[in-house]
DNA sequence: CAGCATCCGCCACGATACTG
DNA sequence: CAGTATCGTGGCGGATGCTG
C-alpha cells in the first residue's frame, strides 16, 4: 500500500554493514538536521553570497553559527569558499557542483513543508488540545 | 544558472511575515533533523510496526527517545497511534495520509544521501587532511 | 569585513529503575 | 508489552569581546 522502498532499502543496509552510525540517511541527515545548513544551501541557491550578505539575509543567525555552519557545509564539499585579497577582504560562498545536486531532492521537500505547514500546525494544536482536556 | 526557485521563496516568505521562528522549511525541517525521527518515517513506511517492533528495528535507540519522537510524530500528525487492549496490550504505529505524503519527497532525498554519500565522505576526509598540512 | 576565542545556559539524548 | 519517572551528561547554540 505504501511506498516500501525507502525501508526496504534501510533493512537491506542493516543487513550487510553493521555500523549504525555508518547509515547514509543519519549521517547525511544529521547534518541537513542541524539549525541553519539546510537555509544556508537554500539561500545560496539564489547564488553566490558573501559573508555579510549571508547574515542579512538570515537576521537571527549568530555570526558563530554562521561560521561554523559555513565550515561544516565547506567540510562536506556542498559549498566553496572563495577569498578576494582585496583590502579589506571580501570572502564568496557558492555551491559547488555537489551542493548543486542537492537543490534537486531539497526543493520538493521544501514545497512539502511549505504546502502541509498549516495541517501540521493544526495536528499540534489539536493535540495539545485533546492532551488539555484528558488531564 | 542555478536554481533559484527556493532562495526566492525564503526571500517572499521573509519580505511579508516577520517571524524567523514561523518559517515553514525551520518548523518542518527541525522536526525532520532530529536523531531518529526520519529513521522511524523511513521504518513506518514498510508498513506498521509495533512498539517492540521499531526497538528492533532501530537497535541503538533508548526506549526513551523511541517513546519521544513517536509522540512528536503522532503530535504533527504524521503517526497513528493505535491501542489494541488485549493482555499484555499491544499498540501499533503507522503513517497518516499526511505521513505517507511526506515519503514522496523524502524518497529523493534519501537515494541523493546514500549516492553521494561516498563523495562527502571523501570530501571531509580531503577537507581534514588539508587542515592537518595546513597547521 | 570576516572572522576567532571564550564563557555559559539549556536541552537533546542516554542509562537506569519502576509500573499497568 | 509498552510504556512513565528520574537523573546525569555532552554539545549545540547564543552573547560578548578582540583581531588582521
Amino acid at each position: 500500500m505504501a511506498d516500501e522502498s525507502l525501508s526496504e532499502r534501510y533493512r537491506a543496509w542493516q543487513a550487510e554493514g553493521l555500523d549504525p552510525g555508518g547509515c547514509p540517511v543519519r549521517d547525511v541527515l544529521d547534518q541537513l538536521g542541524d539549525k541553519w545548513s539546510t537555509l544556508i544551501v537554500i539561500i545560496l541557491a539564489g547564488g553566490a553570497h558573501r559573508f555579510s550578505a549571508l547574515r542579512r539575509a538570515i537576521p537571527d543567525i549568530s555570526q558563530r553559527m554562521l561560521t561554523q555552519s559555513l565550515r561544516d557545509l565547506e567540510r562536506d564539499g556542498l559549498v566553496l569558499r572563495t577569498v578576494f585579497p582585496t583590502k579589506p577582504p571580501s570572502v564568496e560562498y557558492r555551491l559547488s557542483e555537489l551542493g548543486r545536486s542537492l537543490l534537486e531532492p531539497l526543493a520538493p521537500l521544501v514545497g512539502w513543508a511549505e504546502a502541509n505547514h498549516g495541517a501540521i500546525r493544526a495536528a499540534r494544536a489539536r493535540y495539545d488540545r485533546e492532551q488539555q482536556a484528558a488531564e
